[in-house]
DNA sequence: ACAAAAGTGTTAACCGTACACCCATGA
DNA sequence: TCATGGGTGTACGGTTAACACTTTTGT
């Protein structure tokens, strides 16, 4: 699948971008992680105008586009083999990198195929927060994890297609069990609850939820309870690995 | 939206083609209708290698991708305003028009911005079969409907865009009441039913979906039956458009 | 009269929701 | 010991699924 690539400097890339990657098609990823708590998500902030936006890049000419998706996910986390999602395709003609302040890099050059119009293929992706690396590209000063109810005004329709994000992730839920993604290897009820409450951003019964969870038979309670904390200590617990996949494969029903 | 565009000849298409569309960017359409109780599938097919195909387009420079879309329906189907859905983008660098044999057309052309790899964004629609007026392009000989469970072998990876359309309009069943747009004005309960036993391609319990049905509240039952049927005669029934628009913005749950 | 298809009603099983109770722990 | 959070069980109500009965019509 994965394939060496030639580097690019700056000035390569906005005036032969076009010779190695497709014309007027971009990535976007959302990239969504949990901590303390709150449902995050990964935004790299552009050098020059300081302005936010999601992650993106490019196709490769002889490149799938999911490979370039898991490709631009690597390279932004560092992580590999995640849970990734194609949610929609945005092409109105407005997308357009030339205009709307997004930076001033292309304001110098004449000409650059980054100059026009672009559809762009939304991915979501939900990773453990803890295992990441944010990093920016050449562009981007800050690589940084957000709160998704307290995300910045992005540059173009981004904030328009973080919402459609968010609306596919929460579908999603019913057919996917998201924790097995967003939590470290051992975590408690009331962690996995949260991750709930987070994306679906209302209340859950605590004792409805747990049953819930517990029948889908996908979950194994270790011995031990989490240490350290006030009040009585809840069990630690680990996705059964056999039995989460023949649970995916045979299409459960995770909603709650 | 809609706007006056340019008219081609097939050798400016070839070669001047991507003057006016994207490159690399296609649309495809699946079209569904519902006939003498069978879900239908528009499909056209190339005048040299008699290959079938999905219905598809491309882009205009300046359109919005929606646009795009409804425009390759009208000109297939003559009409208007009708539920259409994007669902999936294919790129799959192998999906290229030059190689494959879709067409001797391009053998002869050097070089055209129509031999290389295309992305194309997946479309479906749901289509009153009657009103539909199927109409070839310039490059098709022929327009037709195929039932959806005895298509031919298709071009490219278009029998695998439509297994994809299919499992998507199949989970939109849930938030959306499929059969005013396959169906005629008036019709009857078992017709209706036919219509989600086709998609479902399962059968359902006749009582209890005229339940489900009925208490969605969408339904008006008119005075009269249908004629000329063997057998007690079924009622028939149009659908209440004030009812189903508020019980679209609200979201009622449609599925059986 | 009978078979086939349609309209109506009843019942049991299932699932989501609400909530009561008990246990463990730190302040 | 008390407040807080966690684990377990029960009861209610609505929805779904299964199935019985009656009505209509052509042969």
């Amino acid at each position: 699948m994965s394939k060496k690539r030639p580097g690019f400097n700056a000035s390569d890339f906005f005036e032969k971008g076009h010779l190695y990657f497709l014309p007027h098609i971009s990535i976007d990823c959302v990239i969504f992680g949990f901590h303390t708590g709150e449902l995050k998500v990964l935004l790299l902030q552009w050098k020059d105008t300081l302005r936010w936006c999601l992650p993106g890049g490019f196709i490769y000419r002889d490149e799938h586009i999911e490979d370039a998706a898991v490709r631009i996910l690597k390279s932004r986390t560092g992580l590999d083999n995640i849970y990734l999602q194609q949610f929609h395709t945005f092409g109105d003609p407005a997308r357009d990198n030339g205009k709307h302040g997004v930076t001033k890099l292309l304001d110098k050059k004449s000409k650059s195929w980054l100059k026009d119009r672009f559809v762009t293929i939304g991915y979501w992706a939900i990773v453990d927060f803890s295992e990441v690396t944010p990093t920016p590209d050449e562009f981007s000063k800050e690589c940084q994890w957000w709160d998704i109810y307290q995300v910045p005004q992005l540059i173009l329709d981004h904030n328009a297609i973080l919402e459609v994000a968010l609306e596919s992730l929460r579908r999603n839920l019913n057919d996917y069990p998201v924790g097995k993604n967003l939590l470290p290897e051992k975590f408690t009820m009331p962690d996995l609850q949260r991750v709930y409450e987070t994306i679906l951003s209302k209340k859950l019964d605590r004792r409805n939820f747990q049953k819930k969870m517990l029948s889908l038979g996908i979950l194994h309670r270790l011995k031990e309870r989490k240490q350290g904390v006030a009040h009585k200590a809840p069990f630690l617990y680990k996705f059964d690995e056999k039995k989460y996949q023949r649970a995916l494969r045979q299409g459960l029903k995770f909603g709650v």
